[in-house]
DNA sequence: CCCACACTGTACCATGTGGTACACTTACCA
DNA sequence: TGGTAAGTGTACCACATGGTACAGTGTGGG
């Protein structure tokens, strides 16, 4: 079957997702999806078994890519707005819809979306808070404020997100972080930022 | 043409909104919406004209019961903890999360969603900022402070919105948003709004 | 050579889709 | 009383859907 991973499968998947961030995937058919990335829907199905095979497909790409760029982010409390930035960049912007799309997706229990909650949620606040409890030895931060300092950290992040994917209004929303960075006390925008 | 609106339509949108609310939108077909809420999708299109025309009209109403708890809600930030509260109040979760598939969905420029990003970010902050610099005349608060505190308490609550609808940790979420005022220094603080 | 294998094109299927035609009922109003 | 209009049920349409059957293609290894 074409199940197992395969270049064939891997080329299709990464055309599959490429479309995704640009056209969405929830309601999109696989005749519309093939066509668009030049295949046929036969071998959409010939590859991931199902409609919903290529979903949970994409939607794991979506969490994978997720995950590294956990990795990668610099997560030193001290480069929050430096961070911010680099979600705030365009070339972000599609991997950022489609988050949300499979993320309205998974509230509503649609299939091939287990797990991507507590992910997209847990996956991020736990690693701040581990960090934030190390940086916070000496600053006298508990375990309560730390798990509450990553859940609004995260919050601020994901709901500045919302609104700039909403109105591509990078300067507002970044003026909106630098001034949660300004409440934190942390150092805010380099050169850069407000005034 | 059953076009204009009509006893037998206002019901009908009703009971397709309440459908909404717990089972989605945007990928049901007026078959499957049509036979949930004990019609046909025959009348479904008499009164709306077409799949998309319902699909207009549910995003619409929602719009308006947004609108609706914009003008309800108390903006004095006196309340901000209140406000929150209720917005996190179970009985209020259907809403939000089909206010999340329907923003979404709108970010991918689907039909039928014009307009709806505007209104569900500047709706909400332009009244909040309007509010924080008549309130923050005496705290010298300026209209860049004001629009940058409006963004943020709205990024803030959507984003633990979000975490709130994926997790279900209202005691989580609730210490974050506490957290966040306490930051704000708000008991004897300027108003903030925001929802 | 031949066979196994990954892969792909064509053609098809049953079912579901949005939308329509038409007959019919009810009810209100002249 | 008759007519007009809203509303509804039944049956249907052309088309799109996910999925399948089958007959290939090429390629690499024995």
């Amino acid at each position: 079957m074409g199940v197992a991973s395969s270049q064939a499968k891997d080329r299709l998947l990464h055309a599959a997702v490429e479309h995704a961030l640009d056209r969405g995937i929830v309601d999109l058919s696989l005749r519309e999806i093939a066509a668009a990335i030049g295949t046929s829907h036969r071998m959409l199905i010939y590859h991931f078994g199902s409609r919903e095979g290529l979903l949970v497909a994409v939607v794991r790409e979506v969490e994978r890519r997720e995950r590294e760029r956990l990795g990668t982010a610099p997560l030193s409390v001290a480069d929050a707005r430096r961070r911010w930035d680099h979600l705030a960049d365009p070339s972000l912007r599609a991997q950022e819809r489609l988050f949300f799309e499979i993320y309205a997706h998974a509230l509503l229990g649609r299939p091939g979306t287990k797990g991507f909650l507590d992910e997209a949620v847990e996956g991020w606040i736990s690693p701040v808070r581990v960090l934030l409890i190390d940086a916070g030895i000496d600053a006298g931060i508990d375990e309560d404020d730390a798990e509450g300092l990553a859940r609004l950290g995260l919050a601020v992040t994901r709901g500045l997100l919302l609104d700039l994917l909403a109105t591509g209004d990078t300067a507002g929303t970044t003026r909106a972080f630098d001034l949660f960075t300004q409440l934190l006390d942390l150092p805010s925008g380099h050169d850069l930022g407000h005034e």
